[in-house]
DNA sequence: CAGAATAATTGATAATTATCAATTAATGAG
DNA sequence: CTCATTAATTGATAATTATCAATTATTCTG
C-alpha cells in the first residue's frame, strides 16, 4: 500500500482516532484494491479473512437459496465497512458480495484487525458504533418488509434516495433494486407503473418526483423506518 | 440491587470478564425488575435510558405502522441483551418491547454503560461480539423473508425450535409467531395446516415432528439461514 | 365452575405477488 | 455503427397472502 493511501484510511470514520502505530500495523497486512463492476468479492459460507471497507463505488450483499435465486440483503455506498460481524467473530460469511460498479475497496486482515480492536478503545468505540448502525439498518429493513406492500416500499425507497431533490438517477440495475426490496423484477416494473398514479415519473433509471405530497401520502414514509442515519457515535457524556 | 443479584449479573456473558469495580459501578445505577406478561417496556421513538438484559422469561421486539398494525422484529429468550445499539449510540429506539411471559430484566443506565464500554476492553470485546451476533440474526431473518414462502418459513422455524427433539411446545402465542414470520394469524393457521401434509402434527401449541425427513425436504432449512449461533466471541489468535 | 374475553381456526373473497412467455429497450463488444 | 447480449417491460395466468366474517377453542376472571 502506498503512503498516499494511508490518508485514505485515516479518513475512514472507524480509523479516525487510531494512533499512527496502530494504523500502520493494521494496514501492513492489508491492501487497497480496485475491482471492475460485477466482481464477486466473496461467497457466503466462506471464512472471513478480511474486513472490507468500500472507499469508492458500490457493493451488494446478497444470498442464494438452493435453486440459485438471489436475494439482495443490502446495498452499500462509500464510505462503509462490510462484513464487520464476520470479520470480528471469525464466523463464516452469511452473505456474498459483489461490486455493482467499479469499486475501490480496502482489505484488512481479520487477525490484525481483531488484535487492534481488542487493544485500542479508540478503535473499538467507533467499531461498536458502526456495528450498531448496521444493526439498525437491518431493523429498519425488516420493519419495511413486514409493514408495507411492495409498492409502498418502492415509494419510500425513492423518497429516501432522492432526499431533498426532486430527481434522482438509480445508481444500479432495477433488478438489483427489485431484489433489495424483496420482489421480482417484473413486480418492480409494475410497482413503478403504479407509482405514476401517485406523483412519480420514471424514464429509464431517471426518477422524477412530480408531486411529492401525493407520493408521500401514498407511500407513507416514517422516520423510524426510512431515515438513513449517518454514522452514529458513542459518546460517554 | 441485592448482593445476590451481582452473581446473576456476573453470569451474563458480556459482563463475565469485567473487574469487580467496573461491575459494581455499572450495577449501581441499574435495577433488576420483574414484569408480568404483556408489560410494555418501552416504545419505539423514545430515547434509550437503559440497556436491558433479559434474565428470565421472554420479550418481543416489535414496531407499529400508522394504522396500528404490529410487526414483530424479533423474539428474545434468556440470556440476551436488547436495544444494545440504541443504548450505545443514544439514538431513539427503532422498536418497542413487551414481555411475552413473566420476565426478569436487568436495567443498566446507558450513561454508566457507555462510560464502561469506552474504558474497558474486557467489556467492549464481548459487547462487540453481542452486537455482531444480533446483526447476524437479522441478516438471517432477511434472507428468510426474501427467499422463502410463509409455509417454508414456518417449517424451518419449527425445525430450529425443536432442534434434536421431535416435539416442542410453542413458548408464545401463535399470533406473535405469525407476526415474527411476517404473516397474518389466519395465514399462520393455514400454514400449519399445510405442514400436516409434510410431516408435522399440531395440537394447540404442541408441535410434533412425525416425519422429519419430509418436513426437511419440504421446508429446506439451510445452516446459513436457520442455525441459531450461540454467543460469538472475538478471539485475537 | 360459569360466563366473558381472548385466541385460534375456517370459509369466502380480494389483493398482492410470482411465474412464464413474449416483446421492446438499452448496453456493450467488435 | 451494427449485431449480439442483457435488461426492462408487458401480458396472461397461477400462487401466495391478506381481509373480512363467522365459528370454535381456550384462557381468564370472579
Amino acid at each position: 500500500m502506498k503512503p498516499d493511501d494511508l490518508i485514505l484510511v485515516r479518513n475512514i470514520p472507524i480509523f479516525a482516532k487510531v494512533t499512527e502505530d496502530q494504523l500502520s500495523g493494521l494496514v501492513a497486512g492489508g491492501s487497497l484494491q480496485r475491482y471492475p463492476r460485477g466482481t464477486l468479492l466473496f461467497n457466503e459460507g466462506e471464512q472471513a479473512d478480511f474486513l472490507m471497507v468500500l472507499l469508492e463505488g458500490g457493493v451488494e450483499l446478497f444470498a442464494r437459496d438452493q435453486d440459485g435465486n438471489e436475494a439482495v440483503v443490502d446495498i452499500l455506498f462509500p464510505v462503509d465497512s462490510f462484513i464487520l460481524a464476520a470479520a470480528l467473530t471469525g464466523a463464516p460469511y452469511l452473505m456474498s458480495a459483489r461490486t455493482l460498479v467499479p469499486s475501490r475497496i480496502l482489505l484488512l486482515e481479520t487477525g490484525a484487525f481483531r488484535r487492534a480492536v481488542a487493544a485500542d478503545p479508540d478503535l473499538s468505540t467507533p467499531v461498536m458504533a458502526e456495528l450498531a448502525q448496521h444493526f439498525r439498518r437491518l431493523v429498519r429493513q425488516i420493519k419495511d418488509l413486514k409493514l408495507r406492500t411492495g409498492v409502498q416500499r418502492l415509494g419510500c425507497y425513492v423518497l429516501a434516495l432522492a432526499g431533498e431533490a426532486d430527481e434522482v438517477t438509480l445508481p444500479f440495475d432495477k433488478r438489483t433494486l427489485a431484489s433489495r426490496l424483496g420482489m421480482t423484477a417484473e413486480n418492480l416494473s409494475r410497482a413503478f407503473s403504479a407509482l405514476r398514479d401517485h406523483g412519480l415519473a420514471v424514464q429509464g433509471g431517471r426518477l422524477i418526483i412530480q408531486d411529492r405530497d401525493r407520493l408521500v401520502a401514498f407511500s407513507r414514509p416514517a422516520p423510524l423506518i426510512d431515515a438513513d442515519e449517518g454514522p452514529l457515535s458513542i459518546i460517554a457524556e
